[in-house]
DNA sequence: CACCGGTGTCAAGCTTTGCTTCATGGAGCT
DNA sequence: AGCTCCATGAAGCAAAGCTTGACACCGGTG
């Protein structure tokens, strides 16, 4: 009897998805891979690990037993990665994290740049995607961790399986051309009769700006459907409307041309990271929650806890609130 | 971290043996087959798993750390396999036992025929070998089981880390040629003036008898050193002297010439068989145990916990013992 | 009924893994 | 110094393992 933890995991990956296609898929193999891996297990377990039903496949008895065993193999592999990252004294491993557009511009740099200064063998990939594919990828473990982004009215109850943390609070603000009325406080239904860029209602925040301006009385008459916050800013400057950006999202403010007021009544976003289970015990992964959770404080955001107080004058801009929120720092992230 | 389970096995085998060469000895790999595992297994582990001390190697912390583990993996990957071995309806494996010559003449072929019997799937390979060389090679899993002789006065502690299921005691007797004046009966101390045909003192055998011959006073004569019973009991039956023949050598004994009578005292060996640990939980490795246990009772060796009483007449024969022993069995060994 | 769209598997080819053999570099022993 | 033993490096070759493309099979559908 000589396992291979690979064929274990394919095994383990047909039983969870159910076919050999759908494992194939989310493990980058071919479907013939799968299925010459499922045949070698079964010339080592001296039966056949699965069998055919209708168009499809099943388990067989000896491949229940053996996805039982695989399941905890595979955890005693992944404790062991771990137990070894931790024995390393030099923290270094390579994880991949999934961020959307406004965070991979806004508090990734800083991230980059605290790692490196704290432990240069850590590496940091990133990928752009939206939430809902890049918690399916950290579910499938082609990422180690992910920003999401909860919007209030629309809880996420699909990552049951995951461990979120809390990294803080982006809060929302109206952006509009310079020189515009509208002041600081501007109640949102003050912006019934204007011209709004926004994205579609398929994106998370398309639909919950929609949702805001829905509960302050009216729809917003939407003209320009821009799905990036940096072309919305960029097309306020030009005077085309109005449009909402979030503290993260004003990285992308032109130097010119736009103006950020409060909002009357608070708005905001909570930023978090999904990770697996096991992943949250991983020291590199730990040393890299930390290091998002210093850039988080570093850029102003809230902490999840904090009361939304209306403010009097404009918009602290991103420096003023880093040096507020952590005023040792002196803001050292670019790009 | 992609672990392979091969490599986990040679590093144990590193940090059990202490050296490359000796692991790779006992792995069958070549010295560089090792040291190439091993450094795999350290890009992997993202540190060296091992470092290099005078002309040696020691275990690295990563290293140490990952045998660790890999012991729970291991551990994990051989519970794994005797599941499924006991989820296969059908027992079928391929083990491998070691045995001494005259255990396979003796009981070899009745194994086989009742497994061949009851278990179609079970295969069974024999080795033959000294009780030294297989308890290293059970020790080492080269193979799954090891019939040992145990005599009275010499016992083996270093098979500590395995465990040893008796099978029965293995009656020695005297062999004398034909019209001898030795009659049934025989005290050991009446033949000190015989002529001896008797295994080096090398060998348990050839050491056990003539510990037992000075237990009775007396230093055996041996004139002809013969290893193995068959040659010996030939010089007997050819005049050359006196043996001593335990119930299995008794297949050794030519059809005329030789005659087996009971010692006035009676002396036994214990056969029993050796495994490591884990493949007493191996379904398919109890059924071989079985399958000895009644080979050995047909065989007509009596339980260890048998009370040895003096015998009137002569030793009886084999068959007859069988049929003592085990009325319905209609003695199928042969060769 | 014939036809897709989907399943899993088979066969051939090629890349990669991984072993062996032979040669090299040190560390201890005489 | 010379010798021996241990571990490692380089080259070569065999086997494992993946991919592509073709096939067989089942189930729903026009």
């Amino acid at each position: 009897m000589e396992l291979s933890l690979r064929r274990l995991r394919t095994l383990r990956e047909v039983a969870r998805r159910g076919g050999v296609n759908a494992a194939a898929a989310t493990l980058h193999y071919s479907p013939s891979a799968v299925s010459q891996q499922l045949e070698a297990l079964s010339v080592e377990a001296g039966a056949p690990v699965l069998e055919r039903v209708g168009r499809g496949v099943r388990l067989s008895e000896v491949g229940r037993v053996l996805v039982e065993h695989a399941e905890v193999l595979l955890a005693a592999e992944r404790r062991a990665g771990a137990a070894v990252e931790g024995a390393r004294q030099t923290l270094s491993a390579h994880l991949t994290v999934g961020v959307f557009p406004a965070a991979g511009a806004g508090v990734l740099p800083a991230v980059l740049a605290d790692l490196a200064a704290r432990h240069p063998g850590i590496t940091l990939d990133s990928v752009e995607g939206d939430g809902e594919s890049v918690v399916t990828d950290v579910r499938d473990g082609h990422l180690d961790l992910a920003l999401l982004l909860d919007y209030p009215d629309a809880p996420e109850p699909w990552k049951a399986d995951l461990r979120v943390v809390p990294l803080g609070q982006d809060e929302i603000h109206l952006a509009v051309a310079d020189g515009s009325a509208h002041g600081p406080g501007a109640a949102l239904e003050a912006l019934a009769d204007e011209d709004w860029i926004l994205s579609g209602p398929h994106t998370y925040w398309g639909r919950a700006v929609r949702t805001a301006c829905r509960r302050a009385g009216f729809d917003p008459r939407v003209r320009h459907h821009v799905d990036s916050s940096a072309t919305a800013l960029a097309m306020v400057a030009a005077g085309l409307g109005v449009a909402l950006v979030s503290d993260l999202g004003r990285v992308f403010c032109p130097s010119r041309g736009v103006v950020v007021v409060p909002l009357a009544r608070p708005l905001s976003r909570t930023i978090s990271i999904a990770h697996l289970p096991h992943t949250g015990e991983r020291p590199t992964a730990r040393a890299v929650l930390a290091a998002f959770a210093r850039a988080a404080g570093a850029a102003g955001l809230a902490p999840v806890e904090a009361v939304h107080e209306g403010r009097a004058g404009q918009v602290p801009t991103r420096s003023e609130a880093a040096s507020r929120a952590n005023p040792s720092s002196s803001g050292t992230r670019g790009t």
